[in-house]
DNA sequence: CGACCTGTTGAACCAACTCAATTTAGGTGG
DNA sequence: CCACCTAAATTGAGTTGGTTCAACAGGTCG
């Protein structure tokens, strides 16, 4: 029997936010699970560049998926939030192609990658959900690469609080305008492709601008319609999504 | 029996850049597979927004995916090669984000979505391939993040050209130093978040410094080790990837 | 108290952009 | 075969969004 929370009474699957199960796939999924793991904060979850024999679903807390370049310089590639899947390159291809780092204190569910190939043969709407990850992943990476490409600093910084927002939204996360976001300026700047400096006289636009202000680790969204137009993002909700 | 080419002969499949199937796989390939569609240049094979009934694998020509912005601006994703799937976000998560397009004649495999469950129940390895293609697909976006996010015209430009030439490499589209490129300038631009006119005047400097030249829709590899390096690309050959 | 991390602001600089004009290459029809 | 037309590529000049360098302020922690 696994430690920790029981996959039946997971509070993560209560949320809207992410599709149901019947009680024979939560069974499964509750002798999938292998067990949880706590981590501290700034603690490193895969690293670029290995395997790990170990797959994850994030049962609480923030954290970032980032690159190191050889000369230092590093990108975000996006920020993981409770519910997202760790390790699916090492689980299918072998190899991380990038680092997980926790931003804030985190519990993971875990699971035996060299059990994956079971979900495959025993449990295809489990591998249809691996699927749907993958795919969507591959979506909101399209979606940054639109931003990086296309838009200037202050629309991405619009997109960046907008889409995180949303999803701590659906996550439970606010209260009224509110919400704990442990993202440094650097780790905002570093995910859209600026310097620190610029992102935040960015910031201090927005906030002036009474769009939205972040300070001392405290996201306020002074005015979500209007930070999505800036962003190019429809008002529409956080899609529905599987979880593990 | 679906018209044009029989799996069982599939010239893709030949090449080592792909993983082989036993002959009963390749039974049921051939009895999912649907038929061929041959589309001209310009052709859209899949629209941003829209759903599709049928999903595709490239068995010939080279096309982009895209997303137009509501102002005009384009963004490439990326760059469509022989073996490509498209459709995957249609099939999963019944709408495409993005615009395929072929940027030359095009020859695709078609695949009903509908029996896209089949796969999942019936033939769990090519289930495996699915989420092993979109978690690659993920990969490569997400170096396209790293990219767009921290890397300046030149080695962005040194990268898009390495990436492209090795792809079309491994698929025998290059004779010597030399490969057919139908894409264009502002094609590139679009991809790598730069202007047209600054596209244009980095590759002048790559041809100047001896590196890679493109004219008249001929892409000349004239050091791939200094381009890569510019690129920020280790040495590694193209990884074997599976192809439906 | 000092060390350090995070955030803020000013000033100078430069990579990349825009605007605009010109050349080159194909493609078409007379 | 040439005249014309359009798409693609090229080059120059001026502008700007974002960078770098640098200094400083506030908080927190050992």
């Amino acid at each position: 029997m696994p430690t920790g929370t029981d996959c039946t009474s997971c509070p993560l699957r209560q949320l809207a936010l992410f599709t149901a199960m019947s009680a024979e796939e939560l069974a499964f999924m509750r002798q999938f699970k292998t067990g949880e793991v706590s981590l501290k904060k700034g603690a490193t979850i895969l690293s670029q560049g290995e395997g790990s024999p170990v797959l994850y679903t994030v049962l609480s807390g923030l954290g970032t998926r980032s690159v190191l370049l050889e000369d230092g310089r590093r990108q975000v590639i996006n920020f993981v939030f409770p519910g997202d899947f760790l390790g699916l390159q090492a689980g299918i291809m072998g190899e991380m192609k990038h680092t997980v780092t926790a931003a804030t204190p985190m519990v993971l569910c875990t699971f035996a990658r060299s059990r994956v190939w079971e979900l495959f043969t025993r449990q295809p709407e489990r591998a249809y959900d691996l699927t749907w990850i993958a795919a969507m992943e591959e979506h909101f990476l399209g979606e940054t690469v639109v931003t990086l490409g296309q838009r200037d600093a202050t629309e991405r910084m619009a997109w960046a609080l907008v889409r995180i927002w949303r999803r701590l939204s659906a996550l439970g996360l606010c209260r009224e305008d509110r919400a704990v976001l442990p993202f440094r300026q650097h780790d905002l700047a570093d995910a859209l492709g600026l310097s620190l400096v610029h992102a935040n006289r960015v910031l201090g636009a927005l906030r002036r601008a009474g769009l939205a202000e972040l300070a001392r680790g405290i996201l306020r969204m002074r005015n979500h319609a209007a930070l999505s137009a800036l962003a190019g993002l429809p008002a529409e909700a956080e899609e529905r999504r599987p979880i593990l």
